[in-house]
DNA sequence: CTGAAAGCGCTAACAG
DNA sequence: CTGTTAGCGCTTTCAG
């Protein structure tokens, strides 16, 4: 095999323009003190040449060391909540110049870690996660060092940093407070792991309301650790074969409820039991009778936290906060169905 | 401000573990000629300054140059099949220790090569790419540098790569043919954009197939350039309020066909004319009637274009090849109903 | 088995 | 306005 040309580094340009390296990487940085004459030579050496600087030998030497990169963990790029995330942060890192490295970590603690170090070890110059672990503490140093973390959808732990998170419990709260408005008092809550932070929000939020209105908790069965839609189904079935069965029913995660539905249908149930899903379902609005949901603003959260990190990659050193998004009930007509 | 601590470097863990940094080096990449005592030494020094090798440094002075990241660009990572394609090559990946920066474009030919070229100065080890523009010629150096290119989803033009992409025209013709023997020969199809290139591929396919069983087009209304659900809704409304209307509808997209379904249902029609979409649609089971769709494999096509990559990564010179995925037709209720 | 010297492609700090 | 020298953090090469 014919060996591939070479890539032309600064070098190269700076031997056809004839003139010093330093000044074509003043030309490529834009710096003002070179003569147009110079500057017009060196832009066609580069031109001729097809010459593109290497960002990540000039992040190297460069003062700020910054590598005009940053890291985003998510459960998982092809969830809709992180994928819409995922994009509003992309919006704030292309204005900035800046690319955005996402990596999926499904939940799963074991792999938090080794993913954050990866993205570590590429120097990213800030991160936005999505954390599961019980703490982030293996990230103090890191934040020692400098680089700014902003934490989304859950609070971190054993980190004193800044969050954007949805007001998961005044969220479920909502929607329990609407299906209490309907008349039900027998609401069944389904969350998903309950070590997923924004899972036990959300029950606590669920449970909180109903001591407001009085209504024992006995009444109404909760039940944590669903978190695919099969297990959801096969639930709700259960539920509602029971003597004195749920009226209402609360799903507290886009596949939970979306396995609620399918078993309601399943049952002709759907026109009869109320429901209403944490998290908004594409297409809800055309299924019959419409889902209602609380709805999070992934726009928001994204674009927020995103704010945030700049900021922080700037020199921001004000005290760490927290900020909350808030979210919004969307009634469609199955969490109108009356007790 | 107190200047925040530096992070540690080879020379630290080296000048710690009273070896020479050469000895770090070898110890973080596991290279043999090692005694067991003096690799523990330097564990524990790495383990002490919480030591992170910087891989951007690294990679600068490495014989394969490479920096262990591959770019990504896609119409937008909020796109489902993008975050699904997306979710795939993440795997290959991850399995392979290497990251993902993806770029949306929103299909903007203005966007491609900017955006593209960003990734080159971060010195990507290869490309998948879903283009716009007329012609990937810009990539021909780059290529000939030794960056691999996989394009996805629609065919390099002025570029000899390798491609991974449904069969866009067979998928239509699958549609067609569907709704022909259902009794259709009003089909009025609804593509996005002419200049998309899977889009005028499913518009072929779709005449085709009219043509081999002897449809007049001049039955069947053709109309490009419907790139959203409301341009969608608005264009059936219409077809449907002409004299002697379309008995099917082709939904070209996702969100045309969501546009269709909309209209359909605005004025009762949706379990009287049929209705085929292409690209899947979640909860499009539920809806009523269920929606058929001709579904794309995205996590084939991530999986195999990131596989393709990857071996070009690792010197694969043999001749370039495209590669088709099959599409299959999902029946559920909507594209059944007879004429 | 270990280390010293050189240098990847670029920018910083200074000279001229 | 332009060039020279040094060196970012690491791996390579080659010598012990």
């Amino acid at each position: 095999m014919a060996d591939p040309p070479r890539r032309p580094t600064m070098k190269d340009v700076a031997a056809l323009a004839g003139v010093s390296i330093k000044t074509v990487s003043r030309v490529t940085n834009g710096e003002p003190l070179v003569s147009a004459e110079v500057t017009a030579r060196v832009n066609s050496a580069i031109e001729q040449l097809k010459y593109h600087p290497d960002q990540r030998a000039g992040s190297l030497r460069r003062s700020d060391g910054k590598t005009g990169a940053i890291g985003l963990v998510v459960s998982s790029v092809a969830n809709p909540f992180a994928a819409a995330v995922h994009r509003a942060v992309e919006n704030a890192a292309v204005e900035r110049g800046f690319g955005v490295f996402a990596s999926s970590i499904d939940d799963d603690p074991e792999r938090e870690q080794p993913t954050v170090e990866a993205l570590l070890r590429r120097r990213v110059d800030g991160l936005i996660l999505t954390t599961i672990r019980k703490s982030q503490g293996y990230l103090l140093n890191e934040q020692a060092f400098g680089t700014p973390l902003v934490f989304i959808d859950r609070e971190p732990l054993g980190v004193d940093a800044d969050s954007v998170v949805s007001d998961h419990a005044e969220g479920a709260a909502l929607a329990t407070r609407h299906l209490i408005a309907h008349g039900h008092r027998k609401i069944a809550f389904l969350g998903d792991r309950a070590m997923i932070q924004s899972a036990s929000e959300r029950r606590r939020g669920f449970l909180e309301e109903l001591g407001r209105h009085g209504i024992p908790t006995t009444e109404c069965p909760v039940v944590m650790e669903v978190h695919d839609e099969a297990a959801s189904s096969a639930l709700v079935l259960d539920l509602l074969s029971r003597a004195d069965p749920p009226t209402a029913i609360f799903g507290g995660q886009n596949l939970v409820t979306v396995g609620a539905i399918r078993a309601l249908r399943q049952i002709g149930a759907h026109h009869r039991v109320a429901l209403i899903g944490f998290d908004d379902l594409p297409l809800a609005d055309l299924l019959e009778p419409g889902v209602s949901v609380v709805a999070q603003d992934e726009n928001a959260i994204g674009s927020i936290a995103a704010e945030r990190l700049f900021e922080r990659i700037a020199g921001d050193t004000s005290p760490p906060r927290p900020r909350i998004v808030p979210t919004r009930l969307i009634p469609r007509g199955s969490g109108e169905i009356p007790a």
